[in-house]
DNA sequence: CCGATTTTGTTCTCACGTTCACAAACTCCT
DNA sequence: AGGAGTTTGTGAACGTGAGAACAAAATCGG
């Protein structure tokens, strides 16, 4: 996800006790299920339980598990509370992360009143906006600030994640501001590419490529039998593509 | 040596005219630079410029057309409408899903909102909610209606994608709904792992599973050099673990 | 028509991720 | 105590994905 980090050809693609990028992204996952079955009073669980209470397969979890340590007892399985407190040490949320989020629209709204904003581990230290009109503005116990006091605020809560909930068009802009003042980390609602410098990560949400690949499955399902498209239009055509009016080709 | 220069019948890694999945996550990007770079004005695009926009690799970006077919020029670059419409035709945009959202919360609103619903391919054919209170509500051009329409609806409007924005509880049940009732692809927001039966596609959009992997990394970035940490508790404790009172109550 | 130039499409190689399969380690029962 | 039964942790095989490099195909200028 991260382009930069320029990487030697010898280097050792994973680094320094660093734990494989598709485990780290599966720790929460991992997380939340150890937090339900707390939940449920269950005090030991193994591997099987785990993963499928994870929705992976017992191997894969087993492994996972393996990068951080030798936590878990053969022939007995895993301590539920000891090994959700290692997992919470290990992604790091048994400290707390101060956020801000830019752009108050409908998304942003949400996001704001979106209460437990998921697990504990983060704080929301203020909603900013550009707008004058929504500036002000109450969303739960916050109040709506000008995105000009950015600065002001990273400084002083130590904010290093930023939520980008802005439209396409100001999202770059919003983006090295939010570098410039010292984010180092930023979660990307806008539905454009960001470019920011190495040392910065960005993960990216995106509603409508989500649906995309979900169409894209689908159009497999309900086309297995009907396999006669392909047009195979000329591949040289002079440039001059009249495009059939989208929709119009493939019958339904 | 020439082992494998033709495909072996008894090999076929990837189905027939399949294309890798790592691929079509990427399709959705590509579309959209193309997008871009058509609202701009531009009729012609190398695999370079087109990379750039999409913010990937040129040598990855040519692979990943190389699947869909031999569209482009060499010595020339891509024509940017005719390749456009291929994606589409390919992704499956060129015709339109109908969509129904469930749970029409803070999050549920803003996507009933999110005019344009990403890029067109999409409709948006019914709000449900199980709640009366919210039953009627105007959203945009859309009401509300009760959840109990859903097998309704969905035979009517032919949906065969639905959007799950409804707390965790719910969620599976409201899925099971769903399945029964035809849906055959289903994005869920909600936080808990959904299990469908096989030919059913699920994504999942998780924001708090996203900022804990950030946390990670800002972590990592931070603690560089603190490395102090990680008390490397014994690993082996006679397997009674005291567990340092993070959350306590075992018995129940 | 021919050679220089550009840019695609594809092959080759290496790294990463997943799954299998099994030894090691622990509990329980006799 | 010892053997049977469980379950973890991990080595190895396999499959997928990424990137470098290059041959093939097109344009352009003379």
């Amino acid at each position: 996800m991260t382009p930069a980090r320029s990487r030697r050809p010898g280097a050792p693609t994973r680094t320094e006790r660093g734990i494989p990028e598709a485990t780290v992204a599966r720790l929460p996952v991992y997380l939340r299920a150890l937090t339900a079955l707390s939940d449920s009073g269950i005090a030991t669980a193994s591997s099987e339980d785990l993963a499928t209470a994870a929705g992976v397969n017992s191997a894969k979890l087993r492994k996972d598990l393996s990068y951080l340590g030798s936590y878990g007892t053969r022939g007995v399985g895993y301590d539920v509370e000891y090994l959700r407190y290692q997992i919470a040490r290990e992604i790091g949320v048994t400290q707390d992360w101060a956020v801000v989020i830019v752009g108050i629209g409908n998304l942003g709204h949400a996001l704001a009143n979106y209460s437990g904003f998921g697990t504990r581990g983060f704080r929301i230290v203020a909603l900013l906006d550009a707008d004058p009109k929504l500036v002000g503005e109450r969303i739960g116990d916050m109040v709506v600030r000008d995105f000009a006091e950015l600065e002001a605020i990273v400084a002083a809560d130590r904010v290093s994640i930023g939520v980008i909930t802005t439209p396409a068009g100001p999202a770059q802009e919003v983006c090295d501001r939010l570098v410039a003042a010292g984010v180092t980390s930023i979660l990307n609602f806008a539905p454009v590419v960001l470019s920011v410098p190495a040392g910065v990560d960005i993960r990216k949400v995106d509603l409508s490529i989500e649906l995309q690949i979900l169409a894209y499955h689908e159009q497999r399902k309900s086309g297995e039998a009907a396999l006669t498209e392909v047009p195979e239009l000329p591949a040289t055509m002079n440039g001059q593509i009249d495009l059939p009016s989208v929709g119009g080709g493939v019958g339904a």
